[in-house]
RNA sequence: GCGGCCAUAGCUCAGCUGGUAGAGCGCCAGGUUGUGGUCUUGGAUGUCACGGGUUCGAGUCCCGUUGGUCGCCCCA
C-alpha cells in the first residue's frame, strides 16, 4: 500500500457478506409482513430541510440539540440529514396532497438514518431503521394493528421469545399537562437528593426522569406518581381499548409505566419492545401515537400512530446468518469451449440457477474457483464433451461423477 | 459531550522484568499438464495505528492524536 488505508468514516461501517444479508434479511421479512397488513412502502430523500426535524422532534431534545448532520448547501439552505423517518412521511403526506383523501394510509419505509453519537454497540453514525406508520386513523385498533405488524415481524424473525412488549400511556395533552405537574410537584419535593442529570430534566423534560438508570433517582421515581389517576376518560378509555385489542390479537403485553418516549411529538400510546441480549442498547423497536406532528408539517390534524425498529439491533439477534446461494460452476476445459460453456452457464440462468462460470486457468485452478464459490456442482465442458453433445455433471458434495445431455443436466440442476 | 479497556501479517492472536517479530488460519507454488474440497512439501507478506518523549537500545515505558470497543447521556 503505497498511502494510508482510508477508512470508513466514525461510526459508519460497510455492509459486506454475512453482514448484509442479515439487514437483507430483516428488511425483506419486515416488507412482506407488513404488506399482509395492506402498508405500502414509501422512500422519503435521506435529507430534509432542516425545520422538518428542528419543527418536529421538539427544540429540546437531544436528537435536534446535539446529534443533527445539518449543514448548508450551496444555496444557502439548511438542510439535515435525516435522524428519523417519521417527520419526514408526514412532510411527504403534507407535500404530496394526500391529507385530504384516502385516510387512513399506512406505509413502511426502511432505509438509512443519520445521528452524531458516540458509537458503540447497536449504535452507529449511519445506522438503518425499518418503521411503520398509520397515517390519518385516532381509533385504537390503529394503534392495536402497527404493534401487531411489528410483533409479527420479530416473530417471523424468530427473535419474538427474547423480546418483550412495554407498553404505557401518556394521554391526551390535558391528561398529560396534569401529569406533568404532578410528576414536577413530586420531583421537586425531592429536589436535592435528585442526579444532576435529573435536575436538568426536571427543567427540560420531567417526564424523562422516570427512564433515569441513576439508582439514587430510582428510589425517588418508585415513589412518584403514576399517569393513571390523571388521565382523563376518554384517554384511560382509550388506551383500555388499545390493551384489548392486541389481546384479541395475540400480542403479550407488560405495562410500564416508566416507559416515555424522548421526541416530543407523541401522545397516548407509547411502547418499546425491549430485549436483555443487547447490552446497553436494549430497545429494538419503539414508537407510539402522535397526534399532532402532521399538523406541525402544515397539514390538517391528522392523528397517526407507528413506530421504528433498529436494522443493526435486529440484526444482531438473528440466531442463524442466512446462507448465501450456492452456485452450479460451468467449466470449460481450455480456452477452446469458453464460449459454448459462456452459453450453458446463460442457460442455467434463464431456467432459474444460479451459475458462474470461472475465468481463468486449466481445470484444476477453475475447480478450486468453483470451490471456493462454495458451487454444489460443476459442470465440465471439454473438447470430447463438445463432440458428444454432453457434459460432466459433477455433485461437489459427493464426489460423483456422471457424463450427460446437456438438457439432462439442466433439468437435473433446476429442479 | 464524559469515563473504562484495547490497537502486532489479510483474519484470530502470542511476544516474559525494554535487546530491532512469531503461530494458526488464509494466500501463492509444487506433489497430480482433464478434476475441487482431504493430505503433503515449499514460499511470500508487517513503516508492531499515527506523532512525540525517555533510553546506548522501544512492539514493550511515558505523553498526545486517531480508530475500535464497552458503559454514561441519549436513542432504534
Amino acid at each position: 500500500m503505497a498511502s494510508p488505508a482510508l477508512q470508513p468514516v466514525r461510526g459508519t461501517r460497510d455492509l459486506i457478506g454475512e453482514e448484509h444479508r442479515r439487514h437483507h434479511r430483516v428488511i425483506d421479512t419486515a416488507r412482506r409482513a407488513t404488506a399482509l397488513y395492506g402498508f405500502e412502502e414509501w422512500a422519503t430523500p435521506v435529507f430534509e430541510d432542516t425545520r422538518v426535524f428542528a419543527r418536529s422532534l421538539g427544540d429540546t431534545s437531544d436528537v435536534v440539540t446535539k446529534e443533527m448532520y445539518s449543514f448548508t448547501d450551496r444555496g444557502g439552505d439548511s438542510v439535515t440529514l435525516r435522524p428519523e423517518n417519521t417527520a419526514g412521511i408526514c412532510r411527504a403526506l403534507v407535500s404530496n396532497g394526500l391529507t385530504q383523501s384516502n385516510l387512513p394510509r399506512k406505509v413502511f419505509y426502511a432505509g438509512p438514518m443519520f445521528r452524531y453519537e458516540r458509537p458503540q454497540k447497536g449504535r452507529y453514525r449511519q445506522f438503518h431503521q425499518i418503521g411503520a406508520e398509520i397515517l390519518g386513523a385516532a381509533e385504537p385498533l390503529a394503534d392495536a394493528e402497527v404493534i401487531a405488524a411489528g410483533w409479527d415481524i420479530l416473530t417471523r424473525l424468530g427473535i419474538s421469545d427474547g423480546v418483550v412488549l412495554e407498553i404505557n400511556t401518556l394521554g391526551d395533552a390535558e391528561s398529560r399537562d396534569a401529569y406533568r405537574a404532578a410528576l414536577v410537584a413530586h420531583f421537586t419535593a425531592h429536589r436535592d437528593a435528585l442526579s444532576d442529570d435529573s435536575r436538568v430534566r426536571l427543567e427540560k423534560n420531567p417526564l424523562r426522569i422516570l427512564d433515569s438508570k441513576d439508582e439514587g433517582d430510582r428510589r425517588i421515581v418508585a415513589t412518584a406518581p403514576t399517569i393513571e389517576p390523571h388521565l382523563t376518560p376518554a384517554a384511560a378509555a382509550f388506551f383500555d381499548a388499545v390493551l384489548r385489542h392486541l389481546a384479541t390479537l395475540g400480542v403479550p403485553t407488560r405495562k410500564n409505566p416508566r416507559i416515555v418516549r424522548g421526541l416530543d411529538y407523541y401522545s397516548h400510546t407509547a411502547f418499546e419492545f425491549v430485549t436483555d441480549r443487547l447490552g446497553a442498547q436494549g430497545t429494538v423497536m419503539a414508537g407510539g401515537r402522535y397526534d399532532g406532528l402532521v399538523e406541525e408539517m402544515g397539514g390538517p390534524p391528522t392523528p397517526s400512530v407507528g413506530w421504528a425498529a433498529g436494522v443493526e439491533r435486529l440484526a444482531m439477534l438473528l440466531s442463524a446468518s442466512p446462507a448465501a446461494p450456492r452456485p452450479v460452476a460451468v467449466i470449460p476445459v481450455g480456452e477452446a469451449q469458453e464460449d459454448a460453456a459462456l452459453g450453458l452457464v446463460q442457460r442455467l440462468r434463464a431456467a432459474g440457477v444460479v451459475a458462474e462460470i470461472a475465468y481463468k486457468g486449466n481445470l484444476k485452478r477453475r475447480m478450486e474457483r468453483a470451490n471456493k464459490l462454495s458451487a454444489r456442482a460443476a459442470l465440465i465442458l471439454g473438447e470430447a464433451e463438445a463432440a458428444a453433445g454432453v457434459v460432466q455433471l459433477r455433485d461437489l458434495d459427493a464426489g460423483t461423477q456422471d457424463s450427460v445431455a446437456i438438457d439432462e443436466a439442466i433439468r437435473r440442476l433446476s429442479a
